[in-house]
DNA sequence: GTATGTGCAAATTATTTGCACGAAG
DNA sequence: CTTCGTGCAAATAATTTGCACATAC
């Protein structure tokens, strides 16, 4: 992996991205290592990480960092925001802002150049809302 | 640090929230360290990341993950949003959002109970803006 | 005086990388 | 065939933790 352009399409390659396809879909390194391996046994995490880090660089998926050590890829490539669970980590898609709501057409606050935006909302997924006040769940 | 609340008050952790105070300073967990220890030279990182993980729980401060691996730290608690530079990380506060834009204050969406939530701006900061076309800079 | 906090060092977790072999083009 | 990609294992980087001593209250 030389440079930064793709140069081969190799099965890893192509079943990542297949993988990473499917709508609300934001796994860790190690989720997708895990589905990847039911399909390509032995697939490394060393290139599932190289893999993801390839296509974030060509700009076929993104790398999300938020509210936890472990990033998470996203295959979508549309401009679209997210909600995230404070108590699971679960993450969804939101693709249109809710009513009243319009995406910020500035291009310079303080200074900045301003390249891109984005939204996230924080919350308690449905199925955490249940469970609610049973106490903190996995706090990683 | 048996249970999540604040006992005592040492040198340490109120010197940890007197830096953090300053304007458009969100340091991460070992520049926060280098701060400090000019004051307290015996400090340790490992009281710094202990003390950080307390005062977040406690709602004294916020812990910002975003495009990166390292969290930064900011001692604003009052509602603001951030801008940040794709190429030095450099982060700054924005208080006031953009013309025409205005706090969401949907309650639910998609199932999830809403608690909060965050725009965050990606550009150039101004230094960058300069030097630009001078290829990445660090890309940690 | 006692429970909480600290410094230090070792442990853990996520991610990256060197190297020899394998496979895409 | 040649270069790029992979698997494996070891290396790094960020953060967390166990333990014995120190200190806030």
């Amino acid at each position: 992996m030389a440079n930064g352009k793709i140069q081969r399409i190799t099965p890893q390659r192509r079943m990542i991205q297949e993988v990473l396809d499917k709508p609300d879909y934001h796994p860790t390194a190690a989720e997708l290592y895990e589905d990847l391996r039911r399909r390509l046994p032995r697939i490394s995490l060393g290139t599932v990480y190289r893999n993801l880090d390839l296509l974030v660089r060509n700009g076929l998926i993104n790398k999300l960092d938020m509210g936890s050590s472990k990033s998470r890829y996203d295959g979508n490539t549309k401009k679209h925001h997210h909600i995230r669970c404070v108590s699971c980590h679960r993450m969804d898609d939101i693709n249109a802002l809710p009513a009243g709501q319009t995406e910020p057409q500035i291009k310079e606050i303080r200074g900045y150049r301003i390249l891109d935006h984005h939204f996230e909302f924080v919350g308690l997924c449905p199925s955490c809302r249940n469970r609610q006040n049973a106490g903190e769940e996995k706090r990683l």
